[in-house]
DNA sequence: AGTCCAGTCCAAAACGTTTTGGGTATCCGC
DNA sequence: GCGGATACCCAAAACGTTTTGGACTGGACT
């Protein structure tokens, strides 16, 4: 059962391994006879040609690298990635590249474990490309990659001008238009639960919920912000906090849907009806938020299909193709639920 | 910024590429100086061997391949995993493969898509072994992988005698504890919300659901057994249904958390409090589960150190280490929480 | 009767390593 | 001053492909 290579096919039929190579690529130079005869061997044999010659001989993997990102190590060394966020968008990466035959190598880890991957994909020539997802403000991989000359998609960008394609979401319009729609129920005491400081999205979406504050005519309480750390733990742990102080915040949005869903429990523990006693919502629109009770109002960022998308972009960059969009930015949708809206 | 090779460093310091490569890979036979050239040289240039050629010359990939199981696509052609259990598994499998300086490659497919991609990945000889998953009680991807001498480990087994290494968690006596733990607070009728027919988890699960009805003294009422098919809307549908009948069952268990989670949406809908109006149970322990309100009581069974045990077992597997435990089954933890408890 | 062309096929190089099987000094003991 | 060990180094093969640059037929056209 030892691998059948090419040779083997090339010499039951007393051809040479070129016309083989040639006839079962689809070349013209062979004839239909010959590439007929060696289409059933092939077939008989078990032949496919290996990966790794071919990888070899071709420069090219053939493969896309992502990494997971996890922001912290649960206790006993167990390490997780809570947020189904990341589900989805690796459904789409893994989907998209199957489609382009590719392979996605995947791993999972901290901002701190990260740079050995990153190296050891990069250097030992691991992979064709990468898709980078969390970008924080100023991210060395970036840089990394492109001094590399590795070709990447962003999911996000960091601060400043950037000339590398990606795709990112606009939470800034997104959480604007979330404070005018709490604003709009009446809310004026909206807090808001962000993340780890150095991310990009961090310092956008705060921005966005003083942007729409100041729509709102509402002054900016910088006592109504606290710092979660895109968990589920970290919302329950901010919001647990926020919910007790003096004037109790009547409305609590998180940065993602993670911390938004963590502040529903801190709010059920407290004895407060989520969507009377206090409005909550969230950002990203992962499937936990629709069939949480009461179903959480949230800004539906469209992982899967951004994905997708990022791994269209990322191929094309690969072969070479020319690129129609090498910046997009999407627009996420409100989607107003129970949990603002109280029963509905 | 074309990659460097050995050869560059080679010629730099006036060596041969065997001489570079053995003063990397720390053979004895160069000396001590010239090994320290070499170093500071590689450094300095930023060479790391290709990984292609490296495969390429030792036949190995140094990768394995982890196919995620996806139930169903969704409407619109999009498709996610949406159960966190794969989450936490993929993380195990990521940790302990990069402890092992293994790359995991993983693919997104149902039960349909699958056979391809296992087909690329082993003819292609991509991979050098498979972790698989929901296992089916007849499982054509074992014998094609035995059929192909490709190592790998199987997480749960087929039906009937097997010889291959896996690791397995004993579903069986796990529900039959759940329903003793519901009889002891009084249930008589109890539900059970399966799954998809073949798998062997579900035949090992609904079996253990009976010897506890059993052992409780409850005769079974095939009318108090529904089919969801893994995900939380399967388990809403069904629990939906079942809450509806005649005389209504006044505890559910779910075949995992993902289908009891449905089913406490079903009873909240219904205008059940989980707890108080019924009971109700799953399996897996994800941390949903943990954090819904109120949180479920569930047969903790630990992705993460399943995930990672089963590289360790394939990585002796490859290398042909002896394997202590080439079958091991361990035992689900239950852990009781309010949803069957009533307010704790 | 040469020239050209289309149709088939192939030998050899190349991709970047690791490993095998020596080769050449240098040194030691006698 | 010689045999043999020791220390260091290297040429070449091999891994399994794809691709380059022809080579060899016949037949058609001058």
């Amino acid at each position: 059962m030892s691998p059948v290579t090419i040779r083997d096919v090339a010499t039951r039929l007393n051809l040479s391994i070129t016309t083989v190579s040639r006839a079962l690529d689809g070349y013209a130079d062979v004839a239909a006879a010959t590439r007929a005869r060696v289409e059933t061997a092939a077939r008989e044999m078990g032949y496919a040609p290996s990966h790794m010659a071919r990888q070899m001989r071709r420069q090219r993997t053939d493969a896309i690298g992502f990494v997971i990102p996890v922001t912290r190590k649960l206790e006993g060394g167990s390490r997780a990635f809570a947020d189904p966020y990341f589900s989805e968008f690796i459904a789409g990466l893994g989907d998209e590249a199957t489609r382009h035959r590719l392979d996605l190598l995947v791993s999972v880890a901290t901002e701190e474990d990260e740079q050995p991957i990153y190296e050891r994909w990069a250097r030992g020539r691991r992979v064709d490309g990468f898709v980078l997802n969390r970008m924080r403000a100023h991210d060395w991989r970036a840089r990394f990659l492109l001094r590399n000359s590795l070709p990447f998609v962003a999911n996000g960008r960091e601060i400043g001008e950037v000339t590398y394609p990606f795709i990112e979401v606009d939470s800034r319009s997104g959480f604007s238009q979330l404070v005018a729609h709490l604003a709009g129920l009446g809310h004026r005491r909206i807090a808001y639960i962000g993340g780890l400081p150095n991310l990009r999205s961090q310092s956008d979406r705060l921005s966005g919920y003083r942007a729409g504050l100041k729509k709102a005519g509402i002054a900016f309480d910088k006592r109504l912000v606290a710092a979660g750390d895109l968990t589920r733990q970290g919302g329950y742990l901010a919001a647990l906090e926020l919910l007790q102080r003096a004037p109790r915040p009547t409305a609590l949005i998180g940065m993602n849907d993670m911390t938004a869903l963590g502040a529903m429990r801190a709010a059920n523990e407290l004895g407060l009806q989520v969507g009377r006693d206090v409005a909550i919502a969230g950002f990203d629109g992962i499937d936990d938020g629709a069939h949480a009770s009461p179903p959480l109002t949230t800004l539906i960022q469209p992982a899967y299909s951004i994905a997708r998308q990022s791994v269209q972009m990322l191929v094309a960059l690969i072969n070479g193709d020319p690129i129609v969009e090498r910046q997009i930015v999407l627009q996420p949708e409100l989607v107003a639920r129970a949990s603002t809206l109280g029963t509905s």
